[in-house]
Formats: structure tokens, sequence, C-alpha cells
DNA sequence: AAAAATCACGCAACCGTTTGCGCAATTTTT
DNA sequence: AAAAATTGCGCAAACGGTTGCGTGATTTTT
């Protein structure tokens, strides 16, 4: 047939009214055996399907997530929304996709195109640049709720789900220093993202344990450009002391750094020790890998903030902001 | 407010009908410029947006378009998912997701499931044990086009957007020749997949272009898995003849067809040279990569295919079967 | 100035499903 | 056997838009 078959048409079939095979297909108490069985096999007779578009309508509920995102062909987010996907499948949700580019303008046209589809809830991961926050602020008022993953805002009244940074970092520099290094630089990443000072936190946590002087120096800033890595490097390398290891915002950051330094002549991971944080589930696959990554498990926090948005979704009345965070945790390779 | 402003709403409030508020924010014609002004401009204070859900269902098109595919955390697939998000969103459609982690059960599911979302289309790459298409012939009967890119069925009845391999693979081959080698291997994949043969084919032609002769035991065939590779290198290096050189079905083979090499103390890309095909555009930071790759552009076919399902919804009228194929090509490092 | 054409808007149905309420028929209670 | 409770089903409205058709008011034509 072109069209599915409707309700309408199976009451028609059977003299039922609308509403008498709609009950019973719903196994609707207040329906006679009898007639809930008919009705139940001409609809597998005809291969009755339910238009969900009337029903999302009627219900004002799409059994829909959208989900925006950066950028889908890093492996990080790629594993993140696997986890998303996998989650919202255990519980029957749709997810809807978007990426920002990292770009804040798209981010927010993205935002309220989902708004319009009216899905159920969002999970977000902030674009690079986004520094307000009021499109997703205009979702409270309309009921969506919006679960915040990894590039989280730095603000308490919103739910999300991020990795400690703090705690992988000091483990990466405790290795360093273990391992010898007693100047070690730091590319870190864009002031806005929170897991930037996270980042500078362990790396003075690590050295305050160890009595170490802490050297603002040391730490510089890179906005996840090649050409941003490029001038990093050579900020730190020309540092008035010998830098011997290099703490790496991220895996692509790492990428750059590696190859700069390479360029320059110098022994990677002999005269210049890099430690990274894995993005990159295949970083392993890098001729000069890290000696050791930072894991932020993506999947994970993928599935949890899905998790949490479902659960946002079953309980009518508001519900405390959740914070989620995971630790890091140091591998070594 | 708790619930967005309706039609009906500015309707009242302007003492109009609803449908003279519905023609005004259109700009129909036969609605008054005052109106149509006084309308949108209470329009646009009111915030008001028009609820997707209800145009929707009213309209039976939901401007979405779903997606199907193994596995969104291999490289490829992210690509090409990431092509598709693009070409979808310049035409203001939604990407619905769904993966079917190489199970044709699953896929099966996440089918019908979009098939009661009323996507508007389809596309799919095969999980690779797909072997029955009834779930998406089934969709030929609710007019929902599908069009399949990479993994397509054998068929010819469909649309579908594919890389040849034959093109690439002729070229890898007669690089490896003009740079002296004589005794080439090649681990090709699966025999049910399209690109296997069209690998092999273009092994030959290379050869028969320069008038050598093709001796069959010099192509094996693996799995695709680690152990499955290893079994093939074992296989290819226990030939009469001394292979140089070995074309492997995509940087996952390749990976592990090096690793084997270099366990048996063979010195990768001197004694016994790679070319590969790009599965992943990180294989560039393997630690000894292929020679060459050939470039299967996942991007590409992705953002092609949703351009030919576009097409199709926007035409009424049953279309030609679409068969695009993107020609492979070498890329040198 | 009367007839015709045009303009600007309202009415009502429709898309498919759910659900509160009403009501007749049947069964149970006294 | 009459009253009360229960059972099984139908009626109709609602969700928020779109659209064909009709109509009164205004403008144009002759």
């Amino acid at each position: 047939m072109a069209n599915p078959p409707t309700i309408k048409e199976i009451a028609a079939i059977l003299k039922l009214a609308k509403s008498t095979v709609s009950r019973a297909l719903h196994d609707h108490p207040s329906i006679g055996l009898r007639t809930r069985m008919k009705v139940q096999e001409l609809a597998r007779a005809l291969n009755y399907e339910p238009n969900q578009t009337a029903i999302h309508f009627q219900q004002k509920k799409t059994f829909t997530i959208g989900i925006v995102l950066p950028e889908l062909s890093e492996a990080f987010f790629s594993a993140a929304i696997s986890g998303i996907e996998d989650a919202a499948n255990q519980h029957n949700y749709m997810v809807l996709l978007g990426q920002s580019h990292d770009d804040a303008a798209r981010e927010k046209k993205i935002v309220e195109i989902m708004k319009n589809h009216r899905v159920d809830g969002l999970i977000v991961s902030l674009a690079k640049n986004t520094g307000d926050y009021a499109h997703f602020e205009a979702l409270k008022k309309f009921n969506i709720p919006v679960v915040f993953f990894d590039r989280i805002p730095d603000k308490t009244d919103i739910h999300y789900v991020a990795c400690n940074m703090e705690s992988g970092t000091m483990q990466a520099v405790t290795l360093l220093l273990e391992k010898g290094h007693r100047v070690i630089g730091m590319i870190n990443g864009p002031q806005q993202l929170v897991a930037t000072p996270q980042r500078a936190n362990g790396f003075k946590q690590a050295l305050l344990k160890k009595r170490l002087k802490f050297d603002a120096s040391l730490i510089v800033h890179s906005d996840l450009t090649k050409a941003g890595t490029r001038a990093a490097m050579q900020q730190l390398l020309s540092n008035k002391r010998k830098v011997t290891a290099i703490v790496t915002f991220n895996d692509y950051v790492a990428q750059d750094a590696v190859q700069y330094a390479l360029e320059q002549g110098i022994a990677v991971n002999k005269a210049l020790t890099f430690v990274s944080y894995a993005n990159l589930p295949l970083s392993s696959y890098m001729a000069f890998p890290p000696i050791a990554s930072v894991e932020q498990y993506p999947y994970e926090q993928g599935f949890k903030a899905t998790e949490i948005l479902l659960s946002l979704l079953s309980q009518k009345e508001e519900q405390d902001f959740q914070h989620i965070v995971i630790d890091s945790r140091l591998v070594i390779r």
C-alpha cells in the first residue's frame, strides 16, 4: 500500500470506534478480551504500526535526544557518540545529530533547530569558543533538559558529566618527576575550557607534593590549531631553562608539537619527552607517541551523560543538578 | 512560559483566524500588508516558533534522514557521517543516527524504528553479515528511499555511492612495479565484500599492463581479524618466491601485518614495502606507515550519498537508480 | 451607477492518536 | 425484582498546524 494502515481503518473494518481500537492495542483493561484479540489480530495481519509522528505530536514527546558536539570525525567525540547512541538505544530513544564545527554561531543554530524539532533533551559538548550560554538557558523555559559532557560551561546550575583532569595530570607530572625531569613544560588549552585550569592545577599540585617550585613561564597556551601549538612550542623551547618534558593538552596538540620538535632536530622522547591526554584511541599508532597518556573515557562520559538525561526525562519534578566527575587516569605505554 | 506560543494564541490576541495567521507568517499574497505585518511583529515579540512535530505530522514529512552504519568509532565511518551531516544541514535536514555494530539483526531493528519515526529517507552502509535485504525492500512500499554507500548490497535495483577500488589498486601496484618490485603480494578481504574482487582486478590489471604474469598464490585473504591477517602474512612470506612488497586490504590490516613483519625481524618498507587503503585518516601517524595509501573518500561518499537522497526526496516521481562510483586514488606519502 | 473583478479574511476539515466522560448493557448486590 | 455496581464500548475534543473553499467588503470596469 502507498499509505500505512491507520487505527481508523482498523476501526472501520471491525466496525468499532477508533478509541476502542487504540485501547485494545494498548491492552487497556476496559476492553473485552474478545474484541481486544480481534483488533490485535487484524493489526498484525495488516502490518499496522503506529504513526510515531502523530504520537509525538499528541504526546508532546518525541523520544529523541539531540546531541551537539564539535566534530564527529574527532576520535574522542566519535567514541563519545558511540556511548550516547548505545545508552539511548537501550531505552528506545533515538539520537539526532548535529556538529558545531567548533563554531559558536553554528552551535546556536543547531540548538534552535533541535528545539523546534522538539527533542526531549539535549546532550552537549561545547564549541571551543562558546562563551554565551543564552541559547541553552532558553531551553530551560521549554522544559528541555540539557546535559553537558567534557566541554562543559563553567557554571554550577547545569547537569554535566566530565572527566577530572587534575588527578590524571598529577599522575602524569609525577611520572615525569620520577623519571628525573625537573624542567617540565605544559601546553595548555584555551582559557574558557574548564579543563584548562584543571590541568594547570594538577600540574602545580604534583610539583607542590614534591616540594618543587612552580614556574609560571612553563605553562603556555595553544588555541588548539596547528599554528597555535607551534607558537606554544617555540615559546617553551625558548625558555631560559631547558625544558626536557612537555605535557600537551591533547593528542592532536601532541601531534603538532612532536612534529615541530622533530623539525628542530630534537630527539623526541629522549631529549624531550612527551606526555599527553588520550583523545585518540589510535595514538598508539603514532610514530612518536607520548610515553604516557591520560585516559578521558569518552565512551563512558557519553553513556553516563545519556543515562542522566534519560533519568531527568522520566522524573516529572525538577531534579538537583547532577555533577558527575569521572576520574582521569594515567595510562603508561 | 511553560508552553511555547501557538498560532492559535496569536490569532486570539489579534482577533484573527488561525488560517490568517498561518498565511501571514508564510507571506501568503492573499493577506493584506497591514495584518501581515502585525502578525509577524507579534510572532517575533512572543518568540513564536512553529511546532515542527505538528508540521511533520500534518505534512507527512519529517525533514529527517536516518543513517545506519556499522560502527561510529571507526574512523572511516566517522568521516562519512561528518559528510552526511554537513550535506543534510545545508538543506535543513536533520540526521537520525543508528549503529548496527555489524549485527544484521540490530540493523534490521534500527531500520524499523526509523521507519516508524517516519524518516524521509535512509542512508545505509551494511553490516558485514547482512545477507537479507527484506527490511530495506519493505521501505520501498512506504516510499522511503534508501541510498547505500561503501558497504553496498550486490544488486542493481538500488541507489548507491561507492568507491571503485580498481583504479586505486592499479595505481598502487604500478607504483610498486616502477620502484622495481617484481614479487608483490596482496592481503585481500572477505569474499562477500564487493570491494574484494575489485582489488584483485586492479592488481591483475596493473600486471597485465606491464606484460607481467599474474601469480594467484600471491593473493591471500584475511577475515580482517588480527589472527586472520597474521595467518595471511605467514602464507605470503612462505611463498617460494621472495615477496618484497605487500598491498594490504586496509590500514587495520596494514597495522597487524607490519607488526608481524617487525616480529619476524623484517625491515619494514625496506626489505618489505607496504601499500594500503586509507580507512584511517590517521594512518599518517603510524610508526611504520605504508609508503602509499589508496584514498577512499569517506567524507565525500557520505556527502554525495546524502545529496542523492535529498534529490530523490525533492522529486515526486520515481527516479532511475543512481549508481555513483567515486574513483579511488593513490596518495603517496 | 450597476455589474464584475479583486481583495482580505474566516470557516471548517484534516493529519493519526490518545483520553476523559458518558451511557447502555450486563452482572452483582440487597 | 428493583437498585447498584460493573463491564465494554462510543463520542468528541484535543494536540498545532495547513489549505480548499466561501464570502463580505472594496475596488475596478463599462
